[in-house]
DNA sequence: TAGCAAACGCGAATCGCTCGTAGCTACGCC
DNA sequence: GGCGTAGCTACGAGCGATTCGCGTTTGCTA
């Protein structure tokens, strides 16, 4: 689906804004943005669009499912598109890197622990913080 | 250990702020407060502790080990006395509720997912978002 | 108990994010 | 294709959580 599509697909105008944070995210290298990062896209490619108004269109895209918001250590929301199956993330302390992982085993684990709790699970947030291969070894080396 | 003794072990000063946030910590009946709750405590006995310093020594005792660190989807931290062994958290997202728990075999595959995707794992964080059994029932009623 | 580094207190500053509001625009309807 | 309006955007002010700067005070050691 276009990203056009996608927008008036779930009830939103097809805006500007909204286009150009699409297009930021489906060309960015990285897959995890901070409202900043997307920000400083749009200046960079000389579109004038107000952070209120990057935070306000990442809230809808996150609204509506087109994106999905995490919040890690640093305080910061980052966000990133969702591709269907959900995912968790590895996060390297040293250069920020996040990768993503699924496990069905630990999803299986969370539902049963929430149940045995009597909680009525809604979601869940799993992140691993460690030092990624290339910090690894960027530490030997300094030794 | 007294917590005075606590503080000099780990090569602190024992002064009254230090003293005092440990020691709400201690009689608090919940297990997690915000730096604010802390700082409430504070003043309710009558000591005029600045919410700076109550940050300060919050993040001191973190340092340590002492306390422990938590941000949930909230934005705000919150903190615990850390009792020996790692758990992890279940919040209700109506009252705010949290409850503790801990799984092995949850435990075992993040140890295992780091290491195949080369991290070298330092901490992780997992929080399940839902309803608590009393808020449930509310909800049931309500309608 | 004197001295000094460490800790405090308090107001101001920062940071990430949201609101208020006045002006603009996509898009359904003629 | 032109119009009207609900829905959007821009931008500065505002907000809540946390941290900083710095003059004052206080544990702790010699």
């Amino acid at each position: 689906m276009r990203p056009a599509d996608k927008l008036s697909h779930v009830g939103l105008k097809v805006t500007t804004p909204r286009l150009k944070v699409l297009h930021i995210f489906q060309t960015h290298e990285r897959h995890h943005l901070t409202a900043e990062d997307v920000h400083r896209g749009m200046l960079d490619q000389k579109s004038d669009i107000g952070l209120a108004t990057v935070y306000r269109v990442l809230g809808q895209l996150t609204d509506v499912g087109i994106l999905s918001r995490n919040v890690f250590e640093s305080g910061k929301a980052v966000y990133e598109l969702q591709r269907g199956e959900h995912h968790d993330h590895l996060i390297c302390l040293e250069c920020g890197r996040v990768d993503e992982f699924s496990d069905d085993v630990i999803e299986e684990r969370q539902r049963s622990i929430a149940e045995a709790s009597g909680y009525a699970l809604a979601q869940h947030q799993l992140a691993l913080y460690g030092y990624c291969p290339a910090c690894r070894e960027r530490k030997t080396k300094r030794q």
